[in-house]
DNA sequence: GCGTCCAGGTCTACC
DNA sequence: GGTAGACCTGGACGC
């Protein structure tokens, strides 16, 4: 029997595996991609009691969401469903502004073309930084290995699959398990009081997608979070569609240097100062230009 | 197989 | 305000 099936018109210029390649979430779960068919399962939550599996791909001008529930069940949630999508792809999102700049300058008229430069983000703030702390001091693979295990063992099971847990799933967690289950090791005090706060209603994130203030502001409120410091929350900023930050680490610092120093090393104020012409949009021209050659790849995360 | 060293952001204590 | 050291893990490397 077929799945029900929902479609959401994307915008112009929109391009499903630029967003889905845009960088390392997608490898992370309850992402998972068929890399053969390119299409893109997730697990999503609704108030920590649902949890709703949907098959997304690409449908030429719009994406293609097969829901993983019975028909009666599932266009109940239609709405729901519809709103997560279109948040993790950023299709709310204008980037004509964006485009416009980069058709400018002939190093960048690629993008366009190319419809780069959204950024896949999770379902919730919350899940974002948790696996932005995740990528924190660390390997790929010691990230990849944190966030499967919050998933695998926190996260409530469905069709098979597992969503993201909850605030308070992981606030009900002991600092050992978190520790050695996990294996976040020194990061884990850090999110049980991320996620204690939040289930607490002491702390609220989900609002960093669309309040108004200066970024200034939002990235000084990002960084009052123990464990998000300057790189965590530059990347948080991109994820919230603010690009004055660049969230360096260690990987772009040593691209940077390749690219424009023949792998001589500079220090981050020289890094800050190259793209300070490119304005507000600086942190997302710094993150197309060192992940260039990710474009030109049908998967690019692979050497 | 075992031990040692290193890379990777953030926090805290100290100057 | 700037800096040094600690935090913890997986992986690379040497033996």
């Amino acid at each position: 029997m077929n799945k029900p099936a929902l479609h959401i018109a994307t915008p112009p210029e929109f391009s499903y595996l630029r967003t889905i390649y845009s960088h390392g979430w997608v490898l992370l779960p309850p992402f998972s991609l068929d890399k053969e068919t390119q299409k893109l399962t997730t697990v999503l939550s609704f108030g920590g009691e649902k949890q709703i599996p949907v098959t997304i791909s690409d449908a030429k001008k719009s994406l293609l969401v097969k829901i993983h529930l019975s028909s009666d069940k599932a266009h109940r949630h239609y709405e729901n469903v519809k709103a997560a999508v279109a948040s993790i792809f950023r299709l709310d999102e204008s980037m004509q502004e964006f485009y416009r700049e980069a058709s400018r300058l002939p190093e960048f008229r690629w993008v366009k073309k190319m419809g780069a430069g959204r950024l896949l983000r999770s379902q919730t703030v919350f899940e974002d930084i948790v696996k932005m702390i995740c990528t924190t001091n660390c390997s790929w693979a010691l990230t990849q290995i944190m966030v499967d295990n919050l998933v695998k063992k926190l996260g409530k099971p469905a069709g098979g699959v597992h969503a993201f847990p909850s605030p308070g799933a992981i606030a009900a967690c002991s600092e050992k398990f978190l520790r050695s289950e996990i294996r976040c090791g020194y990061r884990a005090p850090y999110l049980l009081e991320l996620a204690g706060n939040i289930a607490a209603g002491k702390l609220t994130v989900e609002h960093w997608r669309t309040v108004s203030s200066p970024t200034e502001d939002l990235f000084e409120e990002m960084r009052s979070v123990k464990g998000i410091g300057p790189y965590a929350a530059g990347n948080l900023l991109k994820l919230a569609g603010r690009y004055e930050h660049h969230g360096l680490d260690s990987w772009c610092r040593q691209k940077f240097y390749e690219i424009y120093k023949k792998g001589r090393k500079v220090g981050d104020a020289v890094i800050e100062k190259h793209y300070q012409p490119f304005g507000k949009w600086r942190g997302l021209f710094f993150w197309l230009d060192v992940t260039k050659e990710w474009h030109s790849k049908k998967f690019p995360f692979e050497e």
